[in-house]
DNA sequence: ATGCCCACGACACGTGGA
């Protein structure tokens, strides 16, 4: 079982390159995040066509994130548990059959939090404190789950180009780092950083200053595994030539493969 | 030292992204 995220940053502009993408990967399970629609504008039959089942949880001009699943959508949830007053759609969650056990898989599209400190700062730390709360939650219940998509988090000095100047940043600063590290130690495995050690592996180049020509990026879309899911991981990878093709997303494709 | 680019909404540039 393939299962990617791809923030694609609008999902009306980048309808053709996620079909383009999603014939040359071929992944049963993906998540969208910034589809930046509401829920009847989202181009559902263009991935009906691809064989693909579609949850939608839109949001007018921010936000909005979607799963698509070659696998029947056995049961699902939107929204992140845990503030019924917030109205950003970041959330989403489906359960399909796996060859032994159910798989669950949230996508999430987490705050950014610039700029911190601040208001949204804030949000971003109270929005991590939910997701781990859900993923206490999910672990009582010793199956394979999966939690992927943009967690707006640089793990390490090794995820992007120039510590130094990210140093203050939401997304690399000392408590984001502490508040994504509390998740790892629940016992969630990232999918990517288990199986490659290399430094400087990128998932997001800015659209400015040639960041993609000169390689600088960020890591911060991430798949992070339960024990069970982990047992069965066999695969990851950042589909990083997808930046390159024409009108591409600023994140592109990272997925992990299962022996599910 | 700063802005560079992109998408959105709805016409002009402000907001948000990261």
């Amino acid at each position: 079982m393939k299962i990617a995220t791809w923030n694609v940053n609008s999902i009306k502009v980048r309808k053709e390159i996620v079909s383009d993408w999603l014939r040359e990967a071929e992944p049963d399970v993906v998540c969208l995040q910034e589809i930046k629609c509401v829920d009847d504008a989202f181009p559902k039959k263009a991935f009906e066509d691809l064989n693909y089942n579609v949850l939608v949880h839109g949001q007018k001009t921010y936000n909005g994130v979607a799963i698509l699943s070659k696998y029947p959508i056995e049961d699902h949830m939107i929204g992140l548990p845990g503030d019924k007053s917030d109205d950003q759609a970041r959330y989403a969650e489906i359960v399909v059959s796996g060859e032994s056990s159910p798989v669950r898989v949230g996508g999430l599209y987490l705050p950014n939090g610039n700029p911190a400190p601040g208001p949204k700062y804030d949000y971003k730390l109270a929005w991590m404190d939910r997701l781990y709360d859900h993923a206490a939650g999910l672990l009582a219940n010793e199956e394979p789950f999966l939690l992927i998509g943009d967690y707006n988090i640089i793990p390490h000095e090794d995820d992007v180009h120039d510590a130094e100047a990210w140093r203050e940043d939401a997304l690399f600063r000392r408590e984001s780092r502490t508040k994504f590290n509390r998740m790892v130690h629940l016992g969630l495995t990232d999918a990517y950083r288990a199986l490659h050690e290399d430094a400087h592996q990128y998932t997001f180049w800015d659209y400015q200053a040639g960041a993609w020509q000169k390689n600088n990026g960020i890591r911060i879309d991430h798949l992070l595994l339960s024990p069970q899911a982990a047992d069965l991981l066999t695969g990851s990878g950042i589909d990083a030539h997808v930046r390159g093709w024409e009108k591409p997303s600023d994140h592109v494709p990272v997925w992990c493969e299962l022996n599910a």
